[in-house]
RNA sequence: GGGAGUUUAGCUCAGUUGGCUAGAGCAUCUGCCUUACAAGCAGAGGGUCAUAGGUUCGAGUCCUAUAACUCUCACCA
């Protein structure tokens, strides 16, 4: 018997302690059913979890049980990010010391500790939520297996001759002293001022305007550009400029990058003040002038501003100038600025040593995965395409920074050739170990690489890390492609790109066949959540204990795959509703079944009905979730539990009551649907709401079904052929059911009072013959007169009494 | 500047490949303590589907343009 009153705290904890202790999820590798198996995005272990999160790790958690259900052998792997950039940001603020001010050993010790305790958190709300991915393995990036996969694909990759060392133009954070990949840019909205300079003409008293944003690199000048086509320039070409202030010439270059309608027409390039100089540089093979160092001040380029940071000698420059006349005028602007997504820093660019993967020549291939991978929904395709398309930089995977996966690599003291670790070796850290075999050369002397990789290096084999714990086979593995990657629409161009270039550069496939992507759930206001931002009310750690893990799955479930959603909480006292409404309607219809096992018997009309819209419902339900639209699945299943509560249940209840009345072969049929329907109503809610249906399936069907638990029981399919008319005939008895209702309701009467007669007039005579007995209990009708007629129509007559 | 999305009831949103009178929840109003549920039930009111054209027998849905908002990429001299 169910309680009176569903207790969710009670509930939830204790199914999920049962889950957990009887491995109700545990994937079986050896088992031969049709497996689904999902790239578990791992959170990055930075910071508190938020709604946001939690929203995307539900979708993929009703997937997951939806496939469980439909008899798959469902692979739902978990993991954390917990190395790199973001890792070692949070853990600084968190000790309010920088890395550099210790020995990287004793850094690295304290990331692995506060990255255990956050762990643990995290850990706790995936059970309360009731996620049934495997919670008692799971990987971490800097686990030594891990890192034995990210440093052999390194070595794959290199031996692909897919990466690179090389010194070039790079992109750099000064705060985090590191080079960035472009992946890794936001862009802030800065006020800045345009400044007009006189760039005088070598031995002359004429100048020309030339406009710069950065005045600071005047120091840094190599050239000045025209566009090959500006006629009033041309004589220019000729000419050598003097740089203001600075005092030394540069030569006059034309190239068709130039702007005629922009600034003064004329451009100085300095390498590297922007993306465009590193063009130029390129092109016009220009020298490179380093004018600030990796920790953003000025270099002795500078001369009098050596030390200065960037901003103040801006400044300081500027000053300069108007003291010797030679600024022109100075407009306010406002201008978008890359900057570091981890600092907000804005980024300059740098020539420094830096391992990267080539990516731009293999652009095409990279494009073609998008258009050969299934997106949901799939308006996300188009920013993955226009990501690719405006590629500008190889993936740089080198990070001067230290918590992180290092390079399986040696340099050669002697000749500086790189030197590779044996694939059975990994993984190796090359600043504690040394090669084994001397290099080349002849030389036994090697220097370990310092720097490690950047997060997404080893991320982007989620695929093979993550199935690497089932079937140990590392790098190498046999369960990819995997059939689902699923993450928010902010990992586009981030993960899943990183992932299918790894999955093509080193296996030709692709990495998995669906990706599903969730919007961002932002704040009422509108503003994007972030885990940094502690907004404490909201979280989701308060949210499950207001409102039980179900009511927040539900929440979730209703989100449009895709769409940004404000936070609200209107749907979670939607989802306290339909809680309350699945246990009073479960605990009413069980109180008819005590002791009762389902036998065929002759069913009535109604019973029939009921069973066909369950038919065609349960169709709705799994197509729609096959293509992953959990909310239009939950809406058609909460339309027909609503109508199954309001119509069916009010139809029957008479002849569940009174066997006597109504007859025992009346009231078994009743019982018959009713069974059958609610054990699949209860199935199909089991993928969003795992711990009410589980408590009313263990108290009530487990026993009869031969199950230990819902969620691995199957959903309940009765049978594909639909006979569409006993639907048509038995709304149309609903429908005639509600003007009874309607009638009523105008005339402020009870429901209970009853109606002399009725005539009904329509084409289903027969039909709402043979459920005359249901029709007059629901409606409290006396008699039933027929009328056959194309037009449906129900004609109510005396009202008795309030009782009879 | 390129790309994508959004615009439907007072609010939050559904609306599949064009097809009967455009749906739901919340809110509002009216009734009802009906042998599960008042955290309930039965009803009612409320919409020029952003704007303007077009295709069609028929458009919320398809096409073109416009506007507002959002996201994304780029520009940043």
């Amino acid at each position: 018997m169910l309680e009176k009153k569903y207790n969710f705290k009670d509930v939830e904890k204790k199914w999920q302690d049962y889950w957990y202790e009887n491995d109700i999820y545990k994937f079986d590798k050896e088992n031969s059913k049709k497996r689904y198996t999902i790239d578990t995005p791992p959170p990055t272990v930075n910071g508190k979890i938020h709604m946001g999160h939690l929203s995307s790790y539900i979708h993929i958690e009703v997937i997951a049980r939806h496939h469980r259900m439909k008899g798959e052998n469902v692979y739902f792997p978990f993991g954390f990010d917990d190395n790199g950039l973001p890792t070692e940001r949070y853990v600084e603020k968190k000790i309010n010391k920088k890395a550099y001010m210790m020995p990287r050993e004793t850094f690295v010790n304290i990331c692995l500790e506060e990255t255990k305790k956050l762990e643990d958190e995290f850990f706790d709300l995936y059970k309360r939520a009731g996620f049934s991915c495997n919670l008692k393995e799971h990987y971490s990036s800097i686990a030594p297996r891990t890192q034995k996969i990210s440093q052999q694909s390194f070595i794959d990759l290199y031996n692909k001759g897919l990466v690179y060392h090389a010194e070039a133009p790079t992109l750099w954070c000064t705060e985090c002293q590191t080079a960035c990949a472009q992946s890794e840019l936001d862009s802030a909205s800065i006020e800045s001022t345009f400044n007009y300079l006189k760039f005088f003409i070598s031995g002359t008293n004429e100048y020309i305007t030339v406009a710069t944003t950065r005045p600071e690199m005047l120091c840094g000048v190599v050239c000045v550009f025209i566009n090959p086509n500006d006629e009033k320039n041309q004589h220019l070409l000729s000419k050598k400029l003097v740089v203001p202030y600075f005092g030394y010439e540069v030569p006059v270059l034309a190239d068709e990058l130039v702007d005629m309608e922009k600034g003064s027409g004329v451009v100085m390039c300095c390498t590297f003040g922007d993306t465009v100089d590193k063009e130029w540089q390129r092109k016009h093979k220009l020298p490179i002038k380093k004018c600030f160092t990796d920790n953003g001040r000025m270099t002795s380029l500078a001369g009098e501003f050596e030390g200065f940071k960037i901003i103040e000698a801006r400044k300081a420059v500027i000053e300069k100038l108007k003291e010797k006349d030679l600024l022109i005028k100075q407009d306010v602007i406002t201008h978008e600025v890359s900057t570091h997504e981890r600092c907000g820093t804005p980024i300059e660019i740098s020539v420094k040593n830096q391992w990267f993967i080539d990516v731009l020549s293999h652009k095409d291939e990279l494009y073609q995965a998008g258009l050969d991978l299934n997106w949901y929904p799939k308006t996300m395709r188009a920013r993955y395409l226009n990501w690719v398309e405006n590629l500008s930089w190889n993936w740089c995977i080198s990070r001067q920074r230290y918590f992180g996966v290092p390079f399986p690599i040696w340099y050669c003291k002697k000749c500086g050739k790189v030197k590779l670790a044996n694939i059975e070796d990994l993984p190796v850290d090359p600043l504690k170990e040394q090669p084994k075999t001397p290099c080349e050369c002849g030389c036994t002397e090697f220097i370990g690489e310092s720097d490690v990789m950047d997060t997404w290096a080893t991320s982007s084999l989620t695929p093979q890390i993550s199935t690497d714990l089932c079937t140990n086979k590392g790098f190498d593995d046999e369960m990819v492609p995997m059939n689902l990657r699923p993450n928010a629409h902010d990992n586009i161009r981030v993960w899943d790109f990183y992932t299918i270039t790894k999955s093509l550069y080193h296996f030709k496939k692709l990495p998995w066949t669906d990706l599903m992507i969730s919007g961002y759930v932002l704040s009422s206001d509108g503003s994007k959540l972030a885990k940094s931002k502690n907004n404490s009310s909201n979280s989701p750690q308060n949210i499950i204990d207001n409102y039980s893990a179900d009511v927040t799955r539900y929440w979730a479930s209703n989100l449009t795959l895709g769409k940004d959603t404000n936070f609200s909480l209107v749907e979670f006292d939607n989802g306290k509703k339909l809680i309350n409404k699945i246990w009073n309607a479960s605990k009413f219809v069980l109180s008819f079944l005590e002791n009762y096992t389902p036998k065929q018997v002759e069913l009535e009309m109604m019973d029939k009905w009921i069973l066909e819209k369950y038919k065609s419902l349960y169709q709705k339900f799994t197509k729609a979730l096959d293509k992953y639209e959990i909310a239009l699945a939950l809406n058609e299943l909460e339309k027909f539990f609503w109508n199954f509560c309001d119509n069916y249940i009010e139809i029957v209840k008479r002849r569940l009551y009174n066997p006597d009345i109504y007859g025992e072969r009346q009231c078994e049929s009743a019982k018959y649907a009713c069974y059958y329907v609610l054990l699949g109503i209860l199935k199909m809610f089991s993928p969003v709401l795992p711990h009410i249906t589980e408590e009313i399936f263990m108290d009530s069907f487990a026993k009869n079904e031969g199950q230990k638990s819902i969620h691995v029981s199957g959903y309940l399919n009765i049978g594909e052929d639909i006979d569409e008319s006993i639907i048509k005939m038995g709304d149309a008895v609903v429908d005639c059911v509600s003007q009874v209702r309607q009638f009523k309701s105008l005339n402020k009467l009870s429901l209970k009072t009853f109606i002399k007669d009725i005539v009904v007039s329509s084409k289903y005579t027969n039909f709402f013959k043979a459920v005359e007995p249901d029709v007059k209990g629901v409606c409290s009708v006396n008699e039933i007169k027929y009328v056959d007629s194309d037009n449906f129509n129900v004609e109510i007559g005396e009202v008795i009494s309030e009782e009879n």
